[in-house]
Order: C-alpha cells, then structure tokens, then sequence
DNA sequence: TGTACATCAGTGAACGCGCGTTCACTGATGTAC
DNA sequence: TGTACATCAGTGAACGCGCGTTCACTGATGTAC
C-alpha cells in the first residue's frame, strides 16, 4: 500500500524523489528510512538546482556546468554524479518550475471561495502575472524558446509537468462547477470538437466534467493572461509606463469577469 | 526631396539599403545609380539572410556560421565582408522578421474596410496566427528568448523594428476612428495614465488621438492573440487536437469582437 | 567492539570538439588618366 | 583604347578559447561479520 503511495508522488523523475529526502520527517519512503547520505545527497541536489537558477538569472540563457560546481566550491564533474546530463538538469528545472507555478496557482485560488468566479479569477490572474515577475529567468525557462541543446523532443519531455500546472488553472473553475454553479460564459462558440476533449479533461479531476463553453472560457483566460506575461516580460510592452502596464492589467481582468460569465 | 524620402525608407538599417539594392529598377537612392557591384552584393545579402533563415528552421537556435557559408559555397570568413558579427546578423533577421509581420497585418487589414472593426479584427488575428504558423522558428527568434549570444539589451536593438508592427496593428483601430466611428468597447476601465500614452502614441499616426478606451481594448486583443499564437507555437496546446484549435482560436476572435465593441 | 570490505563523493588532468574570429594573401572587378 | 592602380570578394590556415564529458584515482563514509 505504501509502495503504490508511492508510486504515485514520485512521478518518474528523480528530482521528486530529492525533495522528498529533503525533509527528514517526511514517512518513510519505499522500505528503509532514508539514510544520513541520502539527505545529505538530496540536499546536493537541491543545492545544485538553487545554483543552476541563480546562474540562469544572472548569466542568462546560457547555463555552464563549471561556473555552477565552481560557485559551489566544487568541481565540474563531481555533478555528473547527480546528473547524467546538462539536458537532465535542466528538465529538472523545469519540471521544479512547473511545480512552482502550479503551487503559486493553486494556493493563489484557494485565498478565494470555491465558489466566487469572479476572485478566482482574479486571483489566478495576478498570481500568474506575478509568477512571471518574480523570476523573470524561470518564466523564459518555463515558456520561452527551448534552451540551447535542450530540445523539446528530446526524451526528457516536460510535458506531464507542465500538465500538473494547467491542472492547477482548471481548479479555477472547477471548485465553482462542483458547487454546483453554471456561469455562462459571454462568448459560446463551442466548437464540436470539445465534447470528446471535456471528456478527456474530466479524467483528470475526478471525472467531473467541466461544460465545455466553461473551459473554452478558461483558456481563453489563460491565452491572455500567458500573452500579456509575455509581452511584459519578454520586454515588448516596455515602451508604456509601469503604471500604464498595471492598468492595463486591471482592465484585461475586468473583461476576462465579464467574458467568462463572472458578473452573474 | 529625393533624398528625404531616401531618409525615410532607408531606417538607418543597413539591411533595408540592401532591400533597396536588390530591385534594379528602384529610384536612384544616394546619388548614383546602384553599380554592378552594388547589386551583387545587395544579393549575397539577402542570400545570407535567406539561408540563415532557413538554418534556423532546420537547426533550430543556434546558428553557426560556417554552416551557413558551407551552405552558400563559401567559407566562414568570407561573411565578415557582409556582417561584423554574427549577432548583427541575427539582428538583421528580427529587423526583417518584424518588416514581414508588420506587411501581414497591415495587407490582412486592407482586405478589410476601413470602418469594418468586426473584420478588421478577424482578419488581422488571423493573420497574427497565421504569420506565426507559417514559420514557427521566425516567430520564435521574434518573440522567443533572447538568441544565445544575443542579448536583448546589447546595442542592435530591435526595438524599432518591433515598434513597426505595433504600428501596423494600431492601423486595425486608426483607420475606424478617422472615420469617425466611436466603437465602445466592452470594458472601460482606462486607468489615469492613459490619456499620456494616448497622446505619445497619435505622435506616430499622423496625430490622430486614438480614445484610451479603445487602444486598451487593441491591447487586449494583441495579449489574447499573442499569448493564443506563443500557446500553440511553444507547443503548450499539444494535449488538444488542432481542430478543438482551431475552434477555439475561433471562439477567441468571436469574444474579441465583443469585447472592442464591434458588435455595435 | 573492532576489523575488512563496499560504496560513493569528489578531484585533477586531459581528451575532444567545434566554432567565432583574425590575418595575410590571391584573383577578379571596376576606375582613373 | 590601353595601361596602372585601387577596391573588394573570397580563400586557407591558424589562433584561441571554452566547455562538455571521461577516466583513473583518493579519501571519507557507511556496512557486514
């Protein structure tokens, strides 16, 4: 029973599995509690991770195995003994990335009631614009080009990570369709197609089904908010004031309650 | 007065001087006729531009220059002559890169009338879609991450250039307001700095003030088109088949329709 | 409790590669008298 | 019209650098009897 427990969290990368050593009273995992050189090999991990970020902010897109051991006091290839690879570091930053992102959603939606669209939304929405802000590097890693030698079809797909961030978005209207509300989003051009996609979405969240016009509706959220961090963070809004940027926001928040259907 | 105009096509971009070149029968620029020469060399330009563009496509991100040579029947060096640095080169490819999206919108706009805002919507988000898909690395070295190597802030900026294509996008909305229609958009929230950008921005469209209201309501719709495009392109639509795409992307003009007031 | 062995983190040196860029030079094209 | 010179495209070789990755090895930590 424990084992199938754990099957479940630890996703298939490694890099679950280090967070998980990283505290000590966390229930015992597969059959031992972990060893002392366990964690302590965990916390390399994670050293090695927090570096490899700052070195991304600070030095940009181009991320050099031997600037990292160095900042660290170590040397370049001691880190091939937490990591096969430079692609393999990096899918791991994305995938942690990725989990952030649905933590910073997720707990953003759950300051609002279940059942209020409109803070949901809202919340949802400046949570992710924020997200962006915070860490501007993390947001290009995120959803920038694919990084130099990491291709997007290479076998260390993000895929499933960043599914567990658009599962955390669904949650924003998800809480509201369990409470048994039914906004009606503005604009209802629902396309046959999203039938059979509802029903493959409704898998994932415990086989309630999100009408479709609702979750058209949600991506169309989502489609604004992703444009509008893009364009601010990727500097192509830079020729307008912050405060004009901010106020612009507010807007683009009002219209997304009204669009989808928050204002009763 | 030949030569004011001369001043303002030639964009203080060497690769436009080389667009200029290429067609024989083009006005004498400076004051003498483009020589042999001068033409040739306009062509190997464009040459280069072309196969650089096409290695992106093939390679993806990192573009090397003896690739591109080899490619051409030449060696490396030989491209110093034409570019003095790969990151100039790289520059010359967004100038034109932002040329060709600002000639996509603006050619799309024109098939619609100039008082047809509902059109001019529809046509110019399709074309912003469209001009993404048709290729995805030109769209990526655009509106991607910095290339490696090239640094957004370094000093061949792109700025003007993208500032060319918001332009041609003001150009959905300037040519309803010179016609005197006043379309109310969905959502007024226009914060107090706005009437400032109102004014900054009629300084590049012959002095028409564009209402606040409605050049929001133009943002709006380029964070909604520009995030649906950055989606789809950066492979984050991938778990939806490309019609429920489609008939999403379809939804999302008909909300956007709506929310510019172009549905009286 | 102590000894012998296994495991593992980390080192230092070196391989290998590839690419941007420079430089001296050739050969062809255009120009001036 | 022809000769002498200037300009410029392109070559081939080489510099220089830096980084990913491998490998044999050391020393410390943990484990079994």
């Amino acid at each position: 029973m424990l084992e199938t427990n754990c099957q479940g969290v630890i996703t298939s990368v490694m890099t679950c599995y280090a967070c998980f050593m990283l505290s000590a009273t966390a229930p015992d995992p597969d059959d031992k509690a972990p060893s002392r050189r366990d964690r302590v090999r965990a916390a390399t991990i994670e050293e090695i991770k927090t570096t490899a970020m700052r070195m991304l902010r600070e030095h940009g897109a181009d991320l050099r195995f031997a600037d990292i051991a160095r900042d660290m006091g170590m040397t370049a290839p001691a880190l091939y003994r937490y990591f096969a690879d430079r692609d393999e570091l990096l899918s791991a930053l994305m995938v942690d990335g990725f989990a952030e992102m649905a933590d910073a959603l997720t707990s953003a939606l759950d300051s609002a009631a279940p059942d209020d669209l409109a803070g949901r939304i809202r919340a949802a929405a400046i949570a992710y614009r924020d997200f962006a802000r915070a860490d501007p590097s993390r947001f290009s890693l995120l959803f920038g080009l694919p990084n130099p030698g990491f291709g997007r079809h290479s076998e260390h797909s993000s895929g499933p990570a960043a599914g567990a961030t658009m599962a955390a978005l669904e949650g924003l209207v998800l809480s509201v369709v369990e409470h048994g509300k039914r906004p009606t989003p503005l604009v209802r051009v629902v396309g046959t197609t999203w039938a059979d996609e509802a029903g493959t979405i409704a898998q994932r969240n415990d086989g309630t089904r999100i009408p479709a016009d609702i979750y058209q509706s949600l991506l169309h959220f989502l489609a604004a908010v992703h444009g509008f961090a893009c364009l601010e963070n990727f500097d192509h809004l830079n020729w307008v004031t912050e405060q004009s940027r901010d106020e612009l926001f507010d807007a683009q928040i009002a219209l997304l309650v009204v669009a989808m259907g928050a204002d009763q």
